[in-house]
DNA sequence: GACCAGGTAGCAA
DNA sequence: TTGCTACATGGT
């Protein structure tokens, strides 16, 4: 069974997979009852089921990840210590992110709270139709609600892969989920959004536009075409932007954002979804998107 | 029972 | 362009 470690020294900065991964920018990994190992200091193993780009007819890869003192642990089906490093964004040298930010933006108190109180909070990469999928699920819906319908959508649509004596369920792909019925998936308990989950899947399966063609543009024209999707606008678009296409420019404005802008820079606010997000890009430069999630991961757990 | 949750589509002015 | 409103569903 292939796995391996990767040192922390491999990687910039902190890494805390229980806060990364339940801060709700991605709804596709599940924590684990089994340890990987026997000694292990943490038995908090995350894990997630991707499929290879070329889709059909191939098997989902699992990977497996817990995190030790000094290493990030994972096991999978197959070689995967570049996929695990992709998704987790390891690359990503957090602190000198964080440098820039505040090299833009100057003094940023509230910035500065976040940081202090979620350390081990990184970005991360999440496949890119899953991630659309399950952002026009996130609509109007709790974080933790939405990590239920995802993983519900998964065990009832997705492919099964047995793995290490267990059964893992893959995110559905666009052709299994464009061929489920409104009423499947209003069963699945995605309400008025079904509809929206299915045509955009549809429109992927017949090969109309699919999320990965935007990493072409600019990002304000991306954000422009990928509300072609149904079910995205601005907000859904921005986190589809960010947490899959690698725009780490994009702010997803919801409503914990929106409060802030309010309170704490009101001189941001321009009134339209455009021109405050162009303001709170202008504030914090091109790693914007690191600071919407501090920030919005603070604001939500704070209390 | 209201009210709310990482909003968007559809329509009117 | 901007400003409504309806929209499912489960939890306080």
């Amino acid at each position: 069974m292939p796995s391996g470690r990767i040192s922390r020294d491999q990687f910039h900065g902190n890494l805390d997979l229980q806060t990364t991964l339940e801060s709700g920018q991605t709804f596709l990994w599940k924590r684990s009852d089994n340890r990987m190992y026997e000694d292990a200091p943490s038995d908090d193993v995350w894990y997630s089921t991707v499929l290879p780009a070329d889709g059909e007819g191939t098997e989902p890869t699992i990977i497996r990840v817990t995190e030790t003192s000094d290493a990030l642990v994972w096991e999978s089906n197959v070689d995967a210590e570049w996929l695990v490093t992709s998704l987790l964004r390891l690359d990503d040298d957090v602190p000198t992110i964080i440098d820039t930010i505040r090299d833009t933006a100057g003094g940023e108190p509230l910035l500065e709270e976040a940081y202090d109180a979620h350390p081990g909070l990184r970005v991360v990469r999440s496949p890119q139709f899953p991630c659309l999928i399950s952002f026009i699920c996130s609509q109007q819906m709790q974080v933790g609600r939405i990590h239920a319908m995802q993983t519900k959508l998964a065990r009832t649509l997705g492919d099964t892969v047995e793995f290490n004596g267990q059964t893992y369920h893959a995110f559905p792909r666009a052709d299994q989920l464009a061929a489920t019925t409104e009423d499947e998936l209003r069963n699945l308990g995605l309400g008025y959004r079904a509809p929206y989950v299915k045509r955009t899947a549809e429109m992927v399966a017949a090969d109309d536009l699919h999320p990965g063609e935007l990493h072409q543009y600019e990002y304000e024209t991306a954000r422009d075409e990928i509300q072609q999707f149904v079910g995205v606008g601005n907000k859904v678009g921005d986190c589809v932007l960010l947490y899959a296409l690698d725009f780490l420019e994009a702010v997803p404005i919801d409503t914990w954002i929106r409060s802030a802008v309010e309170d704490y820079f009101p001189e941001c606010d321009h009134g339209s979804y455009t021109a405050t997000s162009r303001a709170l890009r202008d504030r914090w430069g091109a790693y914007a998107g690191y600071a919407q999630l501090f920030l919005f991961h603070y604001l939500r757990k704070r209390e």
